[in-house]
RNA sequence: GGGGUGUUAGUUAAGUCGGUUAUAACGCCGGCCUGUCACGCCGGAGGCCAGGGGUUCGAGUCCCCUACACCCCGCCA
């Protein structure tokens, strides 16, 4: 007797069969999806990765198979042999399948399921705990089964694309040396040297850089890093990477590099053409209008700096942008327009959510006919002068509403940043997916090489410190580091950085400066990067390059509300994995082999 | 480290001012049904209301603590 899967093949998928293959025998293997048992006939709706087909057993052509099939339960899985037939009158339009059906001769149970936790449908209103506990029943969800299969073609068009570009795929190792600056390093204990440890690699930035010093000129890979910071909506613990590193190059080269494959991906994964070349935006820029350096610009509604004008007024008759100006701080605003609509109750809420950043209010003002201000702190004390020369600055009109932040420059930043876009949503400015949807792709420059940590008082590298400072700002390396800026940027899609990266620094002398900038001496550089200074004294080739985050190009590709949607199987906030349990204990004997002790004391 | 939201059958939710036996839909179990496709009809089972403590004559409901999940700040060169 034929048996399924040993002698009967599987001929077709669950999502191709349609009325040219009317009158075949075929063979489809998959998961009952659906069961409507009408008695004498039962229809199954079996599906696989491809789709669903209806499939129908009758009593009266054979009853066995029909006793059988009226066991059938969601989730059993299945082989059918069967006949496919028109569907005749009976289409189903919402199917792609839907019409043919196959009228069942054989049918096999595989395995019986018990009730999932949840049922497999296309929508999806399952508690996210409950689908990470179950993910590979979540995964069978065709929302998620599009997904990876999405991501597997990112996989498969980048690769194309580099090496059709001459790209070396080359590795570099997950396990290495643990640098300092930086994310928070994943450890891993080392046996055969006692009291030694790996640090997993947060990128592959130093060897990629190695391969260009070794003289493979052009390098990409698709590679997994790990960060041990907090988890966030776009942040996971590990995460792909799409690496990319370039010899003999400057910015505009690695922008056009970058460029090209982004279009081929959106051309090939959504079909939509990409106008290019992106536009760009200077750093300084991006975070006067937006506060950040990775600007959602499918809408505009920008921040305007005040702090020049309350220094002009001399803070205008507002004791509050007073002190801020004088203590160093920044002002900012606002303008809200009046078809906004916020009624003072949703201003009232915004307060709330501003406290919630670290601001210490939310200044308002609603500005009248003649330009005056109410339903404002500042309305009383304001001189009219400070008040003209805010409307004008922020083109405020009647009827408009100025939200106003002030203070600590960067709370105020973040403060107004996470504010428009919170506003933006509610104003319905951002357009949701699919709708024709927007993609402001955008590069941000030219940002400074070093911030000040209020910490340390120390100059530390924005980035890293291996980034080529501009020509041109280098004579104020030792003299004021704040206005040096440099070779970096990054690449932003929709409010989401989604990639970025810089020219290197090949030059050991200026090198040998930057370190001395960031209070860095010459033995601490040596005992923690020696062997990249070492091979930048060694012909190493001007070189740069960048990194794009794989995971947030399958987010937006494919219009996910997180990662962990893009994720096969990802952690939670606190890193876990409600799946398999990690991280969990380990016995005491592993941790003698591997010289660890812990100091966790529960409870403390 | 900090701020916020949430946790009620297997799942998703409702549950009023603190009041009697905690509802519904889907799923599950039993029965009927040959054109359904969110099939339909009849019947049934299923709950430590996250856990602990408190207030009260009385708590799913009010208060406190804890756990877990999510969102944000810090952090993420």
């Amino acid at each position: 007797m034929a048996r399924f899967i040993q002698d009967i093949k599987r001929t077709h998928s669950c999502g191709e069969l349609a009325t040219g293959d009317i009158g075949k025998e075929v063979v489809l293997f998959g998961w009952v999806n659906n069961r409507r048992d009408h008695g004498g006939a039962v229809f199954i709706d079996l599906r696989d990765r491809a789709g669903v087909t209806q499939v129908v057993f009758e009593e009266d052509v054979r009853p066995e198979v029909h006793d059988l099939a009226g066991q059938l339960r969601l989730e059993y899985c299945v082989g059918v042999r069967g006949k496919v037939v028109s569907r005749g009158g009976n289409v189903n339009p919402k199917l792609r399948t839907g019409e043919i059906e196959i009228h069942a001769t054989e049918l096999e149970i595989f395995n019986r399921s018990e009730p999932t936790p949840f049922q497999i449908e296309d929508r999806i209103d399952t508690a996210e705990e409950k689908r990470l506990q179950y993910r590979y029943l979540d995964l069978r969800r065709a929302p998620l089964q599009k997904t990876l299969m999405t991501r597997a073609k990112v996989n498969h068009v980048t690769r194309n694309y580099f090496t059709d570009a001459g790209f070396l795929e080359l590795e570099t190792p997950f396990m290495g040396k643990y640098t300092p600056g930086g994310a928070r390093n994943f450890l891993v204990p080392s046996r055969l040297n006692p009291g030694k440890f790996y640090a997993l690699a947060e990128s592959p930035q130093l060897y990629k850089q190695l391969y260009m010093v070794a003289g493979f000129d052009r390098y990409f890979q698709i590679v997994r890093c790990f960060r041990d910071e907090d988890l966030r909506l776009d942040r996971q613990p590990e995460f792909t990477q799409i690496d990319v590193e370039m010899s003999f190059v400057e910015q505009s080269d690695v922008f056009d590099v970058i460029e090209g494959l982004v279009v081929r991906l959106w051309k090939e994964l959504l079909g939509v053409e990409l106008a290019r070349p992106f536009r760009r935006m200077p750093f300084d820029e991006s975070m006067a209008r937006y506060g950040n350096d990775k600007p959602d610009l499918r809408f505009d509604m920008p921040h305007v700096v005040l702090t020049d004008l309350v220094k002009q007024h001399q803070g205008g008759g507002v004791p509050l942008l007073d002190e801020a100006v004088k203590a160093k701080g920044i002002v900012k605003a606002m303008r809200v327009p009046a078809s906004a609509g916020l009624s003072r109750t949703e201003i009232d809420k915004l307060e709330e959510y501003v406290r919630g950043m670290g601001a210490k209010g939310l200044a308002r003002a609603k500005v009248a006919d003649g330009g005056e201000w109410t339903q404002s702190p500042f309305a009383k004390s304001i001189t009219p002068e400070l008040r003209k020369a805010i409307n004008a600055a922020t083109e405020a009109q009647a009827g408009d509403l100025l939200l106003f932040q002030f203070g600590k420059e960067s709370v105020v930043h973040t403060v107004m940043a996470n504010l428009r876009v919170h506003i933006a949503k509610r104003m319905g400015l951002i357009p949701e997916y699919g709708s024709g949807g927007k993609w402001n792709f955008l590069w941000v420059v030219d940002p400074p090489l070093f911030e000040y940590d209020e910490e340390s008082g120390q100059w530390a590298a924005a980035h890293h410190a291996f980034t080529r400072p501009r020509d041109q700002d280098l004579p104020y390396l030792e003299s004021d580091p704040g206005r040096v800026y440099c070779w970096r940027y990054d690449l932003v899609l929709n409010g989401f950085e989604i990639g970025g990266g810089s020219i290197r620094l090949h030059d050991p002398e200026v090198q040998a400066r930057v370190f001395k900038a960031m209070g860095i001496s010459a033995e601490d550089a040596r005992s923690k990067f020696g062997f990249l200074l070492d091979a930048l004294k060694m012909g190493a080739p001007p070189h740069g390059g960048i990194a794009l985050g794989m995971d947030r190009l399958v987010m937006l590709l494919t219009g996910a509300e997180s990662l962990r949607d893009v994720v096969a199987w990802p952690k939670t906030q606190k890193g876990t994995d409600l799946m398999t349990g990690a991280p969990g204990d380990v016995d005491a004997k592993q941790l003698r082999d591997l010289y660890v002790k812990s100091t966790y004391e529960p409870g403390k």
